[in-house]
RNA sequence: GCGAAUGUGGCGGAAUUGGUAGACGCGCUGGAUUUAGGAUCCAGUGGGGCGACCCGUGAGAGUUCGAGUCUCUCCAUUCGCACCA
């Protein structure tokens, strides 16, 4: 065996067994366990970044590590194929959208192929495939028919200049980031799928999410944020219609004095006519951007409406604000204010001149709060709140509730923070949404024989306008219904519609009659799945969203999709984010050509754990390929022996051969449960290097010398297989074996080879150490306290002194507190 | 603003259940080998002190025989916030 690693050799060869075996092909076996290891799929932005490479890796040494266990493997790749930057490279470069995105798809699918990423490509698939998007489109008018989906209006930043919709990524500090115009908030029609019919579901399950990282469950929590509460009614001076305010505070109820509407209200609309003020900020507010960083950062401002809201229980009238920081999509769309005891409503009201009233206090006796400074925000006793005064917060829930709804003028409700999930966007590369406008018919699906309504090529990507909207050919069709001229819907859906299924299509990705046939109820839900943690919220939540909506159609069985789930960190180079707008970024592909996959595999292994970000290092790169070098000449110095190994004979070894066999075993004792159970892949290759280090000072010529040097680098091998696959399925035929490596089996822990006869102890005074000394296994607690007391140095910090406490911790330290 | 996380040598990180702080790797220093460079191998490497020892896990307090780990307060950094994927 040549003792210089060629990693392309090693690699080629590897790979070329993989591909002629099709070894990761798999098909469903009942009678077997199975495993579905999913990561989350790309999109084809041009080549992998490194957060690709890392991301795969994890994948990839997961899925190999359950093969070796015995199970049959499911791990698919896709491609998350529609979106923005496909668009403006289209604008950018004159290439059509799906030019660019197929090329894009053939280099990054070569990459990861050369990576050594054991992949069933079988059920490779593209969300930009019309076979793929039918069944969403399919999937979208089942939920139109059970009324899942819906339409209404909604915020958008829109470009007066392109007359265009914007991302909030293309809106920078407030222009367009073409044209550089103030972009303004545009209300249109859109359409919404009605996730929050699923909340209660959605956030009771995050319970049983047991496998799920605790921040990610609860930042889902927080997200769907249920809240308890009341709705109440304010009766309009002059008007018909009451003002419905949604508060979790109808404790606070009496300490009410004004009422804040968002500046979308419809009842603004009416104030709007005849006051300039109102008609002027209405404008203002128009230019503020839509997301909710924005709006909640910004500076609150307000302005009176001049209308009066007649408060529900005493009577009173209190003005109408207008105000900024009113978020219509939450709610109702208007709050009651209470500054005493709300910091926003406080912050507001001083700024205003508007007054405090407090009506919560610390106790019972009515010492006033400090309410010079702010808002008074905890629960208490009630206090100048008439027939409710001296009641706790808590009873005063009750006790206005009750009243409140006994008249009539309002009700208790849970409420979400978590809005209808908008699913529309003006776009060109994405999903066509399946529906036709007819005037006498209204909303028309597209009948299930007309799918897919496929995307055409021929449009004209300009920036400016919806480009489906104007195309001609497209937009004009005749009613399914009546046959009438009719328009089709030019909005496409947003792409984490087809990210959200995707994980279920890759057990039936062939299945041409329908979305999903019963190989789901095999392989689903995913075993585990691994992806960026910037996913911990939208795509994970919708994608569990649209797994209890494929149970409720009856494709599935389990209320769940991903068991188990793993956030990975970010690569970073120089301590923020690689990105192309820093030039930070790293190529995995020229490290790919220089050292090959299974350095650039240990380096994004061993660099750091998979839930922290990892910090770029090219040195520590080298060091990884240094490693394999290493490991490479330690296999080809013990082969070049060319002996016969003999069977090792375990019980009649000399010390120096248990030792080793001790190092051996305790090393594969920590690494199965570093990747097993912890999914520390650096602490994994830490102790293989360490094992490797110690094999190289393990110098024995004897015939069971050279049989414990055989099993000691089978082990490592074993141990890497699934980290640097490639230079482990070579090694591993070089030590005499013909199946595969990673078919081979997950190594046994030979118990024996751990057993030891005597122990190191660490000897501690006052909690400091001072020594150390050797005990037998069996050493009883005596006897270990005397071989403590009697140790050289442990005397001279005990002698003058008198013992007031001796704690043993068995096999590990004895601590003498004086 | 709200929400989530993270702070340990010169650097990446280890210490899994409260029990030897710094495993492993990078870098650095010295040595061997080499015409030279590179590669490789050996030794050393938290700070201070000749030394016995002392000090050290973002800062400050607390619990404990014992705290990187638990509790509280504060500081700093990073990420997400609904039309980027």
């Amino acid at each position: 065996m040549d003792e210089i690693y060629k990693p392309s050799e090693v690699e080629q060869q590897a790979q070329d067994y993989w591909e002629t075996h099709s070894v990761f092909r798999v098909t469903e076996q009942p009678e077997r366990e199975k495993y579905y290891c999913l990561s989350m799929f790309p999109y084809p932005s041009g080549r992998l970044h490194m957060g690709h490479v890392r991301n795969y890796t994890i994948g990839d040494v997961i899925s190999r590590y359950q093969r070796m266990l015995g199970k049959n493997v499911l791990q698919p790749m896709g491609w998350d194929a529609f979106g923005l930057p496909a668009e403006n490279a289209a604008m950018q470069n004159g290439v059509h959208p799906a030019d660019w995105t197929y090329e894009n798809i053939e280099y990054m699918r070569d990459q990861l192929k050369q990576l050594g990423f054991g992949y069933d490509w079988s059920r490779e698939l593209a969300t930009c495939d019309p076979d793929y998007y039918r069944w969403e489109q399919w999937f979208f008018i089942k939920l139109l028919e059970k009324n899942l989906v819906y339409k209404k209006t909604a915020p958008v930043n829109w470009c007066p200049n392109d007359m265009t919709v914007l991302a909030n990524e293309q809106v920078i500090d407030g222009c367009c980031w073409r044209c550089e115009t103030p972009v303004e908030r545009k209300e249109i029609s859109q359409w919404f799928m009605r996730i929050t019919h699923y909340a209660d579901e959605l956030l009771e399950a995050l319970e049983s999410l047991e496998g799920w990282p605790e921040q990610v469950r609860a930042m889902q929590q927080n997200w769907i944020g249920r809240s308890e509460g009341v709705e109440l009614d304010f009766t309009v001076a002059g008007m018909e219609e009451p003002l419905r305010v949604y508060t979790t505070r109808p404790d606070t109820l009496m300490g009410v004095t004004y009422v804040a509407v968002a500046a979308e209200h419809p009842l603004v609309q009416k104030a709007v006519e005849g006051n300039k003020k109102v008609a002027a900020f209405v404008e203002f507010c128009k230019t503020l951007q839509a997301s909710e960083a924005a709006m909640e950062t910004m500076e609150k401002k307000g302005v009176d409406s001049g209308w009066k809201a007649i408060h529900p229980i005493s009577g009173e009238e209190v003005p109408i604000w207008v105000a900024n920081f009113v978020l219509m999509g939450y709610g109702t769309g208007a709050v009651m204010s209470v500054p005493a005891h709300d910091q926003r409503d406080y912050e507001f009201a001083q700024q205003y001149g508007i007054p405090i009233r407090q009506v919560i206090y610390p106790t019972t006796d009515k010492n006033e709060a400090d309410l010079s400074q702010q808002a008074f925000i905890e629960k208490g006793v009630l206090g100048q709140s008439g027939e409710f005064d001296q009641l706790t917060s808590e009873q005063a829930f009750d006790a206005i509730a009750g009243k409140l709804e006994s008249e009539g003028k309002g009700r208790r409700r849970v409420n979400y923070r978590l809005r209808d999930w908008g699913v529309s966007r003006q776009r060109y590369w994405g999903t066509p949404i399946p529906v036709i406008y007819c005037d006498q018919c209204g909303t028309v699906p597209v009948p299930e024989s007309d799918l897919p309504v496929e995307l055409p090529k021929n449009v004209v990507l300009d920036g400016s306008g919806s480009p489906l909207a104007q195309l001609d050919s497209f937009r004009n069709v005749n009613c399914p219904k009546c046959g009438n001229k009719a328009v089709r819907e030019t909005d496409t859906f947003d792409t984490f519609m087809e990210s959200s299924w995707y994980f279920a299509r890759f057990t039936s990705p062939d299945c041409k009659s329908a979305m999903l046939d019963d190989r789901a109820k095999y392989w689903l839900p995913v075993d585990q799945y691994v992806g960026g943690i910037e996913h911990a919220i939208l795509h994970l939540l919708y994608a569990r969203f649209y797994n209890k909506l494929l149970r409720d159609e009856g494709f599935i069985e389990n209320d769940e999709p991903f068991a188990n789930l793993m956030t990975q960190g970010m690569v970073l180079k120089d301590g923020s984010k690689m990105s192309k707008s820093k030039g930070n970024t790293v190529d995995p592909q020229q490290l790919i050509e220089k050292y090959g996959a299974d350095t650039v595999r240990l380096f994004t292994m061993f660099a750091a754990p998979p839930e922290q970000s990892l910090e770029w290092s090219d040195s520590a790169v080298e060091g990884g390929f240094r490693f394999l070098k290493r490991l490479w000449k330690q296999a080809a110095n013990h082969l070049d022996d060319k002996r016969q190994i003999k069977p090792l004979d375990v019980d009649g070894l000399a010390e120096n051969q248990k030792a080793m066999r001790r190092q051996v075993h305790e090393t594969l004792r920590k690494v199965s449960d570093d990747v097993g159970r912890r999914y520390t892949f650096n602490t994994a290759i830490a102790a293989n290097m360490e094992l490797l280090n110690g094999l190289a000072k393990f110098e024995d010529e004897s015939e069971q010398g050279y049989a414990v040097h055989q099993e000691a680098l089978e082990l490592v091998v074993l141990m890497l297989a699934p980290i640097i696959p490639h230079v482990c399925h070579v090694l591993w035929k070089n030590l005499g074996h013909d199946n595969p490596v990673l078919d081979a089996p997950w190594p046994k822990i030979d118990e024996a080879a751990l057993v030891q006869d005597s122990i190191e102890m660490v000897i501690q005074v006052n909690g400091k150490l001072r020594g150390k000394i050797h005990v037998a296994m069996d050493a009883d607690r005596d006897l270990i306290e005397k071989a403590a007391m009697a140790e050289e140095n442990i005397q001279r910090f005990i002698q003058d002194k008198s013992i007031r406490k001796i704690i043993v911790v068995p096999k590990k330290l004895v601590n003498i507190v004086v």
